[in-house]
DNA sequence: CCGTATCCATTCCGATACTG
DNA sequence: CAGTATCGGAATGGATACGG
């Protein structure tokens, strides 16, 4: 399974997307999942331990010392912010009418709005979408 | 729907991510997606139909002449460049093997690799996902 | 409040056959 | 080669009832 199919597996669907995206906007328990999402209380379940069985968010005990658990991003899953800012970007690039509001990621140290997602080359050059276009097979040389 | 999930809407499900994936790798053709795929030809059918109709592809005649289709990135599809190098960074940070060859892009035009995907402040101050975290609702900007 | 178990309708997908 | 039409089995998701 290739780089790009692999992730896919693991994310497992639409609805764990969405599920981590309201992760990362903070929220935590079950029930804030559910009435967030409004999906089916079995089908939320199932995602929650997909999600923890891929390492991508773990069980935590809930902070306020409640009998229950809370549900929370690991490193790896904190890993996924740039894709949901690419998904949101693209959104916001494309499907946005003029005057709708749009939503912005912001640096919660020094609460500095996210201009956008860039790549560079290994020179440092910016590179836009439409010159940056093949793949090629290289070594690996990161950890 | 909100500028995650109206995204995800567009997409439609995960063979049509992978058969943009296959696009940017320069894949055009119908049986050229199915032999790379492996779906069912409905399936692939389908697929292509709506990613023809949500503007992310779409069909121009042949370029040998013959009395089919081709199937090609519209600007809005290739907006999705970089949710595709998010993908895929996030599946050689975290799933990769040590020596498992990795995928790199490549920038056509001066053959560089591209290095990282990147968030940016607006003050160009470079944020980690670690400390960017908190989503706000902001007036429409842009065009 | 947090989850699991069960049920049912719907959808989805792959295989196949068929047309141009 | 490039699709469309059809079919049956499998998986899915929502609603609901139940239990910790």
């Amino acid at each position: 399974m290739c780089g790009v199919a692999r992730p896919l597996d693991a994310i497992g669907d639409w609805w764990s997307l969405l599920i981590i995206r309201d992760a990362f906007d903070g929220l935590r328990r079950f029930g804030e999942f559910q009435k967030s999402l409004g999906l089916a209380k079995n089908i939320l379940s199932a995602r929650l331990r997909n999600l923890v069985a891929h390492g991508i968010m773990d069980t935590v005990p809930a902070s306020d010392g409640g009998p229950y658990q809370e549900y929370v991003l690991t490193q790896k899953g904190q890993g996924l912010f740039p894709l949901l800012v690419a998904l949101r970007q693209w959104g916001e690039d494309f499907f946005f009418e003029p005057g709708e509001p749009h939503v912005t990621l912001v640096d919660r140290v020094t609460n500095m709005p996210v201009r956008r997602l860039e790549l560079r080359a290994q020179d440092g050059r910016m590179l836009m979408a439409e010159d940056t276009v093949i793949v090629m097979p290289t070594e690996n040389t990161r950890k």
